[in-house]
DNA sequence: TCTACACGCGAACACCGTTCGAGTCAAACG
DNA sequence: CGTTTGACTCGAACGGTGTTCGCGTGTAGA
């Protein structure tokens, strides 16, 4: 079992650079790595959620002790971008078409939101931090691909990226964190906490309250889990496309 | 500011003992109400950020230990909720008018920003959850009369609150982070560290990274604290206003 | 003056992220 | 084929967190 793939005679020649830095980790059988790690921490987000996820918890699933992760990883802080990079490695952004770069848009968009959406507490530690791992920086280029077939002015495609990527996050990180204080709810828990909560303005005095009461129906009809989503994004692309040059 | 409460440090001189005797005193001065306790919270926070907000901080700076709080607040979220609709109170929605509703909610919005971002961290509690205290609904009752002044659809109008103020919300809360993870900044740091984001962005191979690279100049333009902000912001307006009926 | 009860609050519980340092074990060297 | 070496492991501990328990005290009402 001792690796059988070792060239054993050659003395000198091949010590190419990456694997120079692998050759330590390649030593041990190796029951704990990085990536391992960062699997791990995404396996119990996707599962348990994101208060669910400590060092502690990501040791002992991976039956160890929380010391011996940070040989791998500097901190939890550092383990959260690692894994953020992880999953956007998934994103696939198509080539840009001047004549469809809306709706590519919306699509790359959404992409990102299921993303975010299939483990969610990332959005969580994603607000603030601007992603630079490798597969991050791939997708804001992707972005800027698209935004570029806009023909909008440089400065407004830059800050476009920037603000509909918060939008996005913010959206995932609302709704992550409604589920986790309203208790493991479906969409039918939704409906029903927003018959309530429609029942209670309802009853609001209409003297003060007049235009809270008038709106009350259109403000809680959920529109299906995507809906208010889909409705945030189409207004800042409709703004956006104004911003086209004739 | 007229905080009845003393701070940790002990600015007075120890009781003396005449007084001390004099039991009378001690009951004149209510040395916890859940009032004093939201003003603390929210002293901490404008001081020292959201991370230096904990129990066992609040109780020190009224002098007293973490278990008394619990029988004026039922808990952290609910401390922090009532901070939220502590701050609410200070806002001041204009009169709907129908000529010029998009620059009133505008100014609405920013206010909000302003409101928030004074006690940075706040924004960090209130996403997810629907401010429900009296001044929080008030607030939201406001939104909804200069929306519906905008002849806009009742769903558009509905769901338009809702998301901007997401936006706006999440917009103080990346700020707070990056503020609070990149150290003390000031509007300099900022800029330096745009600098040296801008350089390494336009230090990427062209061939992978055309867009990156030639948006690298505006994508770094800070545009001021409120640029970025403002823009966002419009191209939601811009949107609801396409809305508009006829 | 005496009693009753609400409330202050020290101590404790179960967590958290992170650090320290002794122990281990495979690889490299002589 | 020892011996040394040093990266990796991980139990224990540190200083924090939110929250609960229950004793004791001080104040209000009788």
């Amino acid at each position: 079992m001792a690796n059988p793939a070792a060239p054993n005679e050659t003395p000198e020649a091949p010590v190419p650079p990456w694997e120079r830095t692998r050759k330590v980790k390649a030593t041990a059988r190796t029951p704990l790595s990085q990536e391992a790690i960062v699997e791990t921490a995404l396996h119990i987000l996707e599962s348990d959620g994101y208060d669910a996820l400590s060092m502690r918890r990501v040791a002992a699933d991976l039956g160890t002790g929380a010391a011996s992760l940070y040989a791998h990883v500097a901190n939890k802080d550092e383990l959260l971008k690692l894994a953020i990079d992880r999953v956007f490695a998934e994103a696939e952004i198509p080539e840009p078409d001047p004549e469809n770069w809306v709706e590519q848009l919306r699509d790359a968009m959404r992409q990102t939101r299921r993303i975010l959406q299939a483990h969610p507490g990332l959005a969580r530690s994603m607000l603030g931090r601007v992603p630079m791992g490798p597969s991050g920086i791939r997708l804001v280029e992707g972005f800027m691909g698209l935004l570029r077939a806009g023909n909008l002015p440089d400065k407004v495609a830059a800050w476009a990226g920037d603000v509909i990527s918060l939008y996005v996050v913010a959206s995932v990180f609302e709704d992550d964190v409604r589920y986790s204080v309203h208790g493991e709810t479906s969409q039918e828990d939704v409906e029903k906490w927003a018959g309530e909560m429609k029942a209670y303005v309802k009853s609001l005095p209409v003297a003060t309250f007049p235009n809270l009461v008038a709106l009350a129906d259109p403000m809680f009809e959920t529109g299906g889990p995507d809906g208010r989503f889909e409705f945030g994004l189409d207004l800042m692309l409709r703004g956006l496309a104004s911003h086209a040059q004739h």
